[in-house]
DNA sequence: TACAGTCGGGG
DNA sequence: GTGTACGACTGTA
């Protein structure tokens, strides 16, 4: 017998025996390879009757399953129910045979059987992706023991040293042709041409063999590199282990689009391997946002293996971990969630169907003002009043007396490790390497904690109850209610309130220490947890593009004491918006956040001019890439299928007819062309730089930057027309019931805007 | 003028 | 292997 300790890498089923294959990295170095036994249950609920008619189907089938009947907890139900287990020696075989008797007895409840074998892994063994065992095993690899040696819930893992393969090619192989294969491995890089196939695949090979890699990162890995490459040593009868289990092919998941996050989200095909990590950083949802360590965390708590972690959604992840706490606490995971509505009464509906609070701001400009949030508020309040679809309706931001929930169990310790690592990262300084690791982590939790909640009111989730859902939201607007009440209470003015947060102000208060008490007698009135997003130094909520006189909820920018910028709503948080526009719009922004008072604003008008000017002039002088004009509409469905030809059902339809055809889901680039023309970005010809619709990208760039100048007092229509020329400009200057009065004189063209000083010292434009 | 279509959010 | 609902806004018909 053999004692070892490891990191755990890869579990799947073996196909030689019945069981598994785990592929673990030793504490020396080791790659190793064990298999273990694991016989797996599903579990079938439904009259006796036909519960013994499947008795009889079952034992007929080939898989030969063990058969029992046992009392089990549905979570729907307050009543344990008899069910039929149907245990297989080799869980490969369980999806066939379940396929089968679902096929001939639909009728049944079907419990644990879509379940995947990692997490019925680390369901059993408490294990999860790079998670440190004690192993045990004989000379045969035969795996006897496995204790785990660490918790997803440790602030710092420790992780194996990983080896690293990247490979990517020269260029975009959607957009042009590939000529060279980039290869980085052990500190050294190559350049293989794609032409010498044989060469390269022999080149490759001999990498792969010499430094046999933990991790392939890949771009384009799973939409185009390595089925070209495996596709290409089969043409020429060449070696190429992508896998570390030799015996196996990699896995290949079509391509797909989806519904998720209220748009249509579309995911490449999928690459997965054996016994080592593939990840796609072209394809990895999660990748781009938190790079690997947000994806290993992810594996870490939702116990996701690796490549499915940084493939998937938050919502598979929380769903995942849904599914953990059920086996853990011996609750049934349903197959196919049957739970419908309870009736609900007509005073139920009229308090239950709101969402967030959401409140009308004051419009226009403001200074001194504290920005006060619930930290993870809809979580936290599943936590505190344990609501979950089987525990009853609790009272407003009340705690029940009931044992803890499934939806509590599977959030408290997330909630808990993110309210950890946001404390560890606010005590860190700037400089310190950790930092960017912990907000990596942190942010993926925050992600887990939010879809969670809306999880709650999926009609498909396996754990939603809307009433739960509705009842999360009731305590969320019941907590707003009070901190606003607790605000005012002492001495706050309320500007805004939006689903977790709140704007207050009271005149000398602008520093954080002045917002402490006011924080404490919330979370004490509340019993959640409450933070200061920061204290602005001048804030500005816009009113509606429609009408000037309503405000909208979600379109400000402001600027914190640390001269950070927080804006949201503007037209550069948006993505159909070309980088030229928003380059120009946070430069105007930026620019600014210079002023230390919102009343020295007015004197960063002329620099802020020149700024717009300058950027106007670069565009007519063609200066600017067109790259940075393009705009970019993600397609909701095929071009055809369009009522209305929007500009980027037109630009796919020009797309599609050269046989490049845009998936729904995927995001369509173009180019404004005079005449009311489109054009799409990825058509092989160029574009002339000449037809480019100068007027319109104009007509965007004033439009952004009219939504900076509004608090200033200077309206849209009176910017375009002094912009033309000739004529003064003058407008009204407001701040705290204080009014100025502008007046600019007739626009000059000659004002360069690198000749703006940063730290300003302007002449007085007042009249 | 009606309404189809797209966006946001979190950091 | 999947959050919903909705308001703001723009551009087409």
């Amino acid at each position: 017998m053999i004692n070892n300790e490891a990191w755990l890498l890869d579990v799947f089923e073996d196909l030689q025996c019945p069981g598994l294959v785990l592929w673990f990295l030793t504490s020396d170095g080791q790659r190793l390879r064990l298999t273990q036994p694991f016989p797996v249950t599903f579990y079938v609920a439904g009259k006796s009757a036909q519960l013994r008619e499947a008795w009889k189907f079952l034992k007929e089938q080939p898989a030969q399953p063990k058969l029992s009947r046992q009392s089990k907890k549905d979570i729907f139900l307050t009543e344990t129910i008899d069910v039929l287990a149907v245990e297989v020696n080799a869980p490969g075989l369980l999806p066939r045979l379940f396929r089968s008797m679902l096929n001939r007895f639909p009728n049944l409840t079907y419990y644990d059987a879509d379940i995947k074998l990692p997490i019925r892994h680390a369901a059993r063994f408490n294990s999860f992706p790079a998670c440190y065992c004690a192993l045990q095993y004989d000379e045969s690899g035969f795996l006897h023991t496995i204790e785990v040696q660490n918790t997803p819930w440790d602030l710092d893992p420790v992780y194996p040293t990983l080896r690293v393969i990247e490979l990517e090619p020269d260029c975009d192989p959607f957009r042009a042709e590939p000529r060279f294969l980039l290869v980085k491995v052990d500190g050294k890089q190559y350049r293989l041409s794609l032409f010498k196939k044989r060469p390269l695949l022999i080149t490759l090979q001999a990498l792969l063999k010499k430094y046999d890699p933990d991790l392939l990162l890949t771009r384009w890995g799973d939409t185009w590199l390595l089925p070209w490459l495996s596709n290409l040593a089969e043409d020429l009868q060449l070696p190429l282990w992508l896998n570390r289990e030799k015996t196996r092919h990699y896995i290949q998941r079509p391509e797909r689009s989806y519904f998720s996050y209220g748009q249509i989200m579309y995911n490449g095909q999928q690459i997965h391997l054996f016994g080592r990590w593939h990840i796609d950083r072209q394809n990895a949802m999660f990748w781009r946002d938190f790079g690997l360590d947000g994806i290993l965390e992810m594996a870490r708590v939702t116990a996701l293996p690796v490549q499915q972690a940084a493939r998937s959604s938050p919502g598979t992840g929380i769903s995942t971990m849904q599914i953990l706490t059920a086996l853990r606490n011996d609750i049934l995971v349903p197959w196919h969630k049957q739970q419908a509505e309870q009736p609900k009464t007509a005073l139920d509906l009229i308090q239950a169907d709101l969402g967030g609070l959401v409140y009308q701001p004051w419009i226009g400009l403001h200074r001194d003002v504290g920005a006060i949030d619930f930290i993870s508020m809809y979580p936290a309040i599943m936590v505190r009043c344990n609501i979950s679809p089987e525990t009853g309706k609790p009272g407003l931001l009340e705690t029940s007396p009931e044992p803890q929930g499934l939806i509590p169990k599977t959030l408290a310790p997330l909630l808990e490790k993110r309210v950890n690592l946001k404390q560890r990262l606010a005590s860190l300084p700037r400089w310190h390497p950790n930092r960017k690791l912990d907000a990596a982590r942190s942010s993926a939790h925050k992600w887990l904690l939010v879809t969670c909640f809306g999880y709650l009111g999926y009609k498909n989730a396996r754990f939603g109850r809307i009433e739960a859902h509705e009842a999360v939201t009731a305590s969320g607007r019941e907590a707003l209610l009070r901190a606003k009440e607790t605000a005012e209470d002492a001495g706050f003015q309320v500007l805004h309130m939006y689903v977790d947060g709140l704007w207050v102000q009271q005149p000398g208060k602008n520093q954080p220490e002045d917002f402490t008490e006011l924080l404490s007698e919330i979370a004490s009135r509340t019993g959640l947890s409450i933070a200061l997003d920061g204290v602005y130094r001048w804030v500005a909520f816009l009113p509606s593009r429609a009408d000037e006189r309503v405000p909208v909820p979600n379109r400000y920018f402001g600027v914190f004491q640390d001269r950070s910028l927080k804006v949201r709503g503007l037209e550069a948080r948006r993505r159909d918006t070309s980088p030229w526009v928003t380059r120009l719009q946070m430069d105007l922004l930026e620019y600014l956040a210079l002023a230390e008072d919102a009343a020295d604003l007015p004197l960063y008008l002329p620099g802020a001019i020149a700024i717009l000017r300058q950027h106007l002039s670069d565009l007519r002088l063609g200066r600017v890439p067109l790259e940075d004009l393009l705009m970019a509409y993600r397609l909701t469905r095929p071009p055809q299928e369009y009522k209305v030809k929007t500009a980027g059902a037109r630009a796919a339809s020009q797309l599609a007819e050269i046989g490049k055809e845009l998936r729904p889901g995927q995001r369509v680039r173009l180019l404004y062309l005079r005449g009311g023309q489109v054009r799409a970005w990825d058509l092989p010809q160029p574009p002339n730089p000449q037809t480019i619709d100068r007027a319109r990208y104009i007509d965007l760039a004033l439009r952004a930057a009219a939504s900076v100048f509004y608090p200033l007092g200077l309206p849209e229509q009176d910017l375009r027309d002094w912009l033309k020329g000739g004529i003064q400009l003058a407008f009204d200057f407001a701040l705290n019931s204080q009014t100025q009065h502008i007046l600019l004189p007739p626009f000059q063209e000659e004002v360069a805007w690198q000749t703006i000083p940063s730290r300003i010292r302007l002449p007085q434009w007042n009249g």
